[in-house]
Parts: C-alpha cells; sequence; structure tokens
DNA sequence: CGCCTTTGACCGGCGC
DNA sequence: GCGCCGGTCAAAGGCG
C-alpha cells in the first residue's frame, strides 16, 4: 500500500467531528492546515497546534514546509476543541497519511468489518507524548479519509514551534 | 545504528 | 460462560 501523491482535488471538503461526532464544520483542505490537534486538556490555554506539513501530497501546495497559514482565527474551532480530546475528520482524499506536523509510528492496523479497508493505528513517537491517531478509509466512498486525533500533545508541533518562533502575520 | 513498519498474538469489554 | 470485536503489544525485519 503507497500512495502515490497524485490526488489533485480541487475541493477537498472535510468534515470536522468533535468526540460527540457532531458534524461542526465542513472545511476545505486549506482549513485543515490551521486546524490544531492540540487541543488541551480544561481550558488550560488552547494551544494552537498548526498542522500540516506535506499532507495530501500533490493534492496542495503546502508541500515541504510551506505552510503558511494563519494559525489564529481558529478559536470558535478551537472552543468545540477543548470539550474533549478526540478530534475527527473525514477528509477526501487519495491520501489517508497527512503529515500534521508531529512524528506518528504505527502500532497497529486491524481490518474492519464490512469494510475492505483496514484500519491503522498511529501514536506520536515524541517522547512522553501519548496522542493517539486512528485512520480509516470510509466503507462506502472509499474515496474519504477518516482520522481521528485522541489525546493531548505533550509539546508542540515542531511546526508550532516554528510558527511561534515566527512574527504572528509572516505568511499572510 | 536507530527508528519505523509489519504482522500475528494477546487482552479486555460487551452482547448474547 | 462464550465468542466476537476493537484495540494494543511486541518480535522481527527493513530502510535510511
Amino acid at each position: 500500500m503507497d500512495f502515490s501523491r497524485e490526488s489533485s482535488n480541487p475541493n477537498l471538503n472535510i468534515t470536522f467531528y468533535t468526540d460527540n461526532l457532531d458534524p461542526v464544520t465542513e472545511f476545505e483542505l486549506s482549513d485543515y492546515l490551521m486546524l490544531d490537534g492540540g487541543v488541551f486538556e480544561e481550558d488550560s490555554s488552547s494551544q494552537s497546534i498548526a498542522s500540516s506539513e506535506k499532507g495530501l501530497g500533490g493534492a496542495n501546495e503546502i508541500s515541504g514546509a510551506t505552510s503558511k497559514t494563519p494559525i489564529m482565527q481558529t478559536e470558535a474551532r478551537e472552543k468545540k476543541l477543548e470539550q474533549r480530546h478526540r478530534v475527527a475528520f473525514i477528509t477526501k482524499s487519495e491520501i489517508e497519511v497527512m503529515d500534521d506536523g508531529y512524528k506518528w509510528r504505527k502500532y497497529g492496523k486491524k481490518p474492519v468489518k464490512n469494510s475492505p479497508n483496514p484500519r491503522n493505528y498511529y501514536k506520536c513517537s515524541s517522547g512522553g507524548c501519548n496522542v493517539k491517531k486512528r485512520i480509516e478509509r470510509d466503507r462506502d466512498d472509499h474515496s474519504f479519509v477518516i482520522t481521528t486525533y485522541e489525546g493531548s500533545h505533550n509539546h508542540y508541533s515542531p511546526f508550532t514551534v516554528y510558527y511561534n518562533q515566527m512574527p504572528p502575520n509572516a505568511w499572510t
């Protein structure tokens, strides 16, 4: 299984869920880039973790370290997020493993009942960080990928650090 | 040489 | 109590 990075979907929409699986919003890929998985416990300062690195391979122009999306301005989203530490995305993409700036180590794979597609389990490999991530494809329309994050990162994403080191609107 | 993927086994929870 | 199911572990191998 290797997904060539070719899905050039001009309009990738991403449905965003909280742990209640309430559809919160539909985003475009560019929105996803600003999403943060860093939902922190309670309200201890919702750290914004800008995500995305190479993400959807050729699908977008953010390949490499080119993300330039302002992360502030997701407050509404963060509000939703700070409720729990579980976040699910449904993305329409050929690539399932989107690099959000963290290092993920795969620790399991399971066939999904009622679906020909397996489900993959990832863990953040950064020290002491026990964030988990689960990726599977939609059973019906396997052009959709369901990504579920669980937990809060112990540390900032390398990218977030990068962001924080930059002037607030360096990329606008 | 270190880190990562792979893969089957194992485990706990839940429903019947 | 048993079997299924989803989730995790851990050994082995591969790759950079």
